[in-house]
DNA sequence: GGGCGACCTATGCTTTTGGATAGGCGGGGT
DNA sequence: ACCCCGCCTATCCAAAAGCATAGGTCGCCC
């Protein structure tokens, strides 16, 4: 099985090449931007599995994944970080990407998913991946009231103003406001795409 | 490294522990019910892994989880299932499942997937947790004509019908008219209730 | 060739939204 | 005490959305 690793820090080359080495009979490669990864990748002939790190010299976002899935023939290529946000992960899994690691990752873990990946499937924590999503929520939801909350829910269910009235016990105009002052923080210009970014956001 | 495995199927357990026990150094128990399992549970202390069959005698959807979790002293306990949809599986995790494996699993990555869960890590199969979202898709997807989905990508984006008759060169009115057929074919009460139909399903 | 469904347009009408402007009430901070 | 802010209400108006009804073209299938 080989495996090729390429982090422009030295320190997490190593340490994952020594634990790697040590625990599995992999054949590893270790290389510190994107232009040597495609280059080992030409000269070794396609790997198992490469390991790109996303802030890498070379990356430029993850338009360096696709150069180095098209240099691979296809066979798995993973993302690798240790600050990029789950978003990232979300987009770098939909371009075809075997995996995504964050740094966080326990070792034990880590060569699991390695094996994983290796044998074509795709990899991502659970537990990573869902998380933050929390943080977004609460990242929008603490800018907003707690009435603006229960109207904004109103609109995500798809109610009339009059309908959310009712079942908060105000006014419609009163609804009307709130409306207003939702569109405005959350920089929608209708009531529909306001719901659609509560929605983006996780929210409800 | 203790495991036991709880399903009716005799077959599904005999492969299962056959190939566990070829490949690993685990030691492996099994039952074919959840009462014989959460007994095996008490008896032979907490395993390090248990994998639950979701459609097995004593189970009751999810609360057999539950009370497998609670006997295991909150080790991990991991769902398995043939038929069970990806939000079957959603719920398990989000009630402390260590994973979901789902019988289409290729035997490798399976005993990875074990090893994961035993090392404490959650873990679901990427591929199936998004694949099933893109049935319901076209689920949703193919009962509308061209137009009406293309409609509803403005719908989904806050515009105006006036907005979208303008990307689309058509009349308002024709917009008005499409928004009407589509609020018949999703149930919505109104636009915003159709975008978020239309959200919720994955589309867009 | 007739029927049917997707698609487009039109008119006329009511309801809902959205926006502006203005004011009252209560709590928290300076 | 004063001001600001969240919250609620009110009135007025214009724009957008929703609904009904009616009619036209086109391609497909029996």
């Amino acid at each position: 099985m080989k495996i090729l690793i390429a982090d422009d820090h030295e320190l997490v080359r190593d340490t994952l090449i020594a634990f790697l080495e040590r625990e599995t009979d992999m054949h590893l490669a270790a290389c510190e931007d994107l232009n040597r990864a495609l280059e080992t990748i030409k000269k070794e002939g396609p790997f198992d599995l490469v390991l790109l790190d996303y802030s890498m010299p070379g990356m430029d976002g993850l338009t360096g994944l696709e150069k180095a899935l098209a240099a691979n023939d296809n066979q798995p290529v993973a993302i690798i970080s240790g600050t990029a946000p789950r978003a990232i992960a979300q987009q770098a899994l939909d371009s075809g990407a075997a995996g995504f690691l964050p740094k966080t990752m326990g070792a034990k873990s880590l060569i699991n998913a390695v094996r994983f990946m290796a044998a074509g499937e795709v990899f991502a924590p659970v537990k990573f991946m869902t998380e933050v999503i929390e943080e977004e929520e609460n990242a929008l939801a603490k800018k907003l009231t707690a009435r603006e909350l229960q109207v904004l829910d109103g609109l995500c269910r798809g109610q009339s103003n009059k309908e959310i009235a009712r079942e908060t016990d105000l006014q419609e105009v009163t609804i009307k406001l709130h409306v207003k002052t939702l569109c405005r923080k959350l920089e929608a210009k209708n009531r529909t795409m306001a719901a659609m970014i509560a929605k983006d956001a996780g929210l409800f």
